[in-house]
Parts: C-alpha cells; structure tokens; sequence
DNA sequence: TCTGGGGTCCTAGGACCC
DNA sequence: TCTGGGGTCCTAGGACCC
C-alpha cells in the first residue's frame, strides 16, 4: 500500500514548537509581504478565516480574538521539514519528498504488524522526535491515499490514521466530493459538476473515453487511480528545475528606474544562486514587471525574454542581461508593484553546446567561482553585484517574523 | 494603506520536414 | 475538376499543485 504523510497546519506547527504557550490559541502564518494568510491552526479556522484571505481584511478580527500571528519563516520551515523527512525515512525506508509538508512512503511487505499499527507508531515517533503532529492516508494509489489522508484529518477519525481498504473504498468515495479530488481543480470541478459528476466514486465509474475526449489525460490518470490503478509515477529525486523563477512584490510602490532596477538585480542574483545550487546553466532570461492588479487605473505589465549565447551559470551576467531586459520594458509613469526574473532554457553544463565564435573568459569563470565559494561558506549577502546593493526601501514587509531558532547560531532558542 | 511565490505537465497550434 | 499523409520540434497558455 501507498501511504501519504501530510504534517497537520505545518507552518503553524512550526511556530508552536519554539511557542508552546500558543498550544490552545489561534495562529495564522501570513505569505510573503504579510500579503495572505496561508496557514490557520484549528482555532483560527472556527473563527471562519479560510485560507488565502487577504490579511487587512481580517487582522481586526484576529486582534480582537487575540490570535498569534507570524510572517512566513521558510527557513525554519524548511529545516523542520528535513528532520521530519529524516525521521519517516528510518521507519519507511525509502520517502518521496512530495512538498514541504508531504511525503509518500511504501508499507513493506517484511513489516509486522498492521498498515494501522505501523502508521500509528510512526505518527507517535516523529512527534516525540521532531514535535509536528502529522497525519497518515494508506490506500492502493496515491490519488486515494490522498483521499485517505483527508479522511485522517476529519474530527471522526481522532488517531489521525486512515487506511483505505479496497472494500471500503466504495463506501468512501461515494460520499467524498469530486472537488476534493487530488488534480481536479476550481475548474474541471466546475465542469464535471455541472455534467452530474458530484462524487469520487462517479468519477471512477464514468468512462474511460468520455474524460480522455473532455478532459485531460491527466483526469484521466485520477480516474484510473480512483480505480486502484496505479498510474502516477514517482518524481525523480533531485532532479534539476526546468525554470527557476525569483519575483516578489515590492512593500510600497516604486515608480522610479533605479530602484526598479536595484529589485530586479536582487532577483536575478537569487535566481542565479538557486541555478548555481544546481550546478546548471540557463539559456534565457525573462523579466517581468506590473502595477497593481487590484488597481482599476493605469494598468501596465510586460515582460521580455532575452538569450544567453552562449548559456551561462554566471550571476554577472545574469543580471547584466535582466537589467538589459528591464530598460527595455520599462515605461515611465506607471507605479510598480512587482517585478521578477525568470531563468529558463536550463541545462547541465557537460550538455552545453560550445559556442565556437566566443572563448570563455577564464579570469571571468575564476571569479564566478570565488563568488560561489564565498556565497556558499559565509551566507548568499555576504558578497553580491553593485547594482543590486544599496538600501532597499521596496523590501518586503515581515512584520512579525519568528527567529530562525534551528539554523542561526544568534537566534537559538533560550531555556532559562 | 493593505491582496504570495514557486513549481509541474499537458495541449493546441504553428513552422518545418519528407 | 482534382490539392496527402505522416512526422518533429517549439512555444504559449491553461490547469493544477503546494
């Protein structure tokens, strides 16, 4: 059987670990720029506040209910999440890291005991080993362990382990709404409503032909997992992103060149730093900028895409070609909400094709790599470009940022 | 005042080939 | 009068995920 492990709230979870005193209390997590409320503890969610919630509209409400709340702290995430995915690992074996907060495992056939049994424990040892309650869906495919997962988290189901057996699955799925379905989205869920498909079991039982003709063959693939058809490979570990994208939108307005510029130097250089961690090399650039979108007046977004020949790891010259790309789009007299850089065209550097008319300059590839070594032995600020340095008056807004307690030696949390 | 950021895969359609 | 059939590769845009 295919388990799905989903840490409950886990932002929220997160912060609790160095907050016990939040334990009872309602905690929101807020996304980039305190812009949305991405993550709710159980208390915050009877209060009626649903997940992608502008924060202004609903801070007075938090306040009054006195309710913890944090700006988002992906470091910390982050390092929770490993020690989680660590942990899962020396009791499944082998783990398919799925996101932050997720991961598949497989039940191996050698395991004594129950799925229940097994699972049960494993939910018990991560949390006395990392503290993140978590919960465990089993089933036949991932689509229903997905399932099988949600059913953990209902207020029925208090072990917070389920495990889908064939012969409940009918029972379960009928009552399991198709819009709930993993891979059936706003949009597809719209539809198949519309045409009487209201549950899990009606979509596995609709034919094949009529969803590969009106839908996708990737709804497809969910309705033959609904089936217990395994039909979702696993991800490849590690693999190499195929676009890497850095773009944030600014604290405040900006409606001048320079510090335009200055973000969109930042970004290229996180762009590149997160290529360079991949040992990889891009072919194009993209920079895009926009005005508010929630603004009725003087609307303006455009982006460009420029070509690295020949394509390059270079952080230098990554932001040297945005920068370009930004004097191209750049329009005077709009205010600028967000801007971001898109590296794309990506390749390893064995795959490289030479360009025979340009010779690498090899001054140039020894500083890249002094740079690179500086960056990864002291910290990604610790050196950058010229034009991205200065002060960053459009820097976004983390009112209410926890310390990085696991991985910053000055914000260890203290026991007194 | 204030509305996130980062990905993946698929499909359709165009350009091009024989 | 009559105007094929089969491919590949690339890109833009859509839909979905967390």
């Amino acid at each position: 059987m295919i388990g799905l492990m989903d840490c409950n709230s886990f932002y929220v979870s997160c912060e609790r670990l160095f907050r016990p005193d939040l334990r009872e209390c309602p905690v929101v997590v807020l996304s980039n720029n305190d812009g949305c409320v991405v993550a709710l503890s159980r208390e915050a969610k009877q209060l009626g506040i649903r997940r992608g919630t502008p924060y202004f509209k609903v801070r007075s409400l938090l306040i009054s209910c006195g309710a913890a709340v944090f700006s988002s702290n992906y470091t910390l995430y982050q390092n929770i999440s490993n020690r989680v995915m660590a942990v899962l690992g020396e009791l499944f074996g082998e783990v398919e890291v799925y996101s932050i907060d997720e991961a598949f495992v497989h039940f191996p056939l050698d395991m004594p005991g129950s799925v229940e049994q097994a699972a049960g424990a494993a939910k018990e040892h991560i949390e006395r080993m990392v503290g993140i309650p978590v919960s465990f869906g089993f089933a036949r495919t991932k689509t229903l362990a997905k399932a099988a997962n949600r059913m953990a988290k209902q207020s029925s189901c208090p072990e917070g382990v389920y495990v889908l057996d064939e012969s409940r699955e009918e029972e379960v799925l009928r009552r399991f709404p198709v819009t709930d379905i993993w891979g059936i989205g706003s949009r597809k869920g719209r539809w198949l409503l519309q045409r009487g498909v209201v549950s899990a079991w009606d979509l596995r039982l609709a034919p094949s032909y009529w969803i590969k003709e009106h839908l996708s063959l990737v709804t497809l693939r969910t309705h033959w997992e609904l089936q217990g058809r395994p039909s979702i490979g696993p991800e490849t570990p590690g693999a190499p992103r195929k676009g890497i994208l850095s773009s944030q939108g600014f604290s405040r307005e900006i409606t001048e060149l320079f510090p335009l510029s200055q973000a969109v130097a930042t970004y290229a250089e996180r762009a590149a730093g997160k290529l360079n961690d991949q040992q990889s090399t891009a072919g194009y650039v993209t920079v895009f900028v926009r005005t508010n979108r929630f603004r009725h007046d003087l609307q303006y977004a455009r982006e460009v895409t420029l070509r690295l020949d020949p394509p390059t790891g270079s952080s230098t010259e990554i932001v040297a070609a945005a920068q370009r790309g930004l004097r191209i789009i750049f329009r005077e007299g709009y205010s600028y909400a967000k801007a971001g850089v898109l590296l794309s065209g990506i390749d390893l550097p064995e795959a490289l094709q030479q360009n025979l008319f340009i010779s690498r300059d090899d001054r140039r590839q020894r500083l890249e790599l002094a740079v690179q070594q500086l960056k990864s032995n002291y910290g990604r600020r610790v050196i950058h470009t010229l034009s991205s340095g200065g002060e960053h008056s459009w820097a976004m807004r983390q009112e209410y940022l926890s310390p990085r307690y696991t991985t910053n030696w000055k914000e260890l949390p203290m026991v007194r």
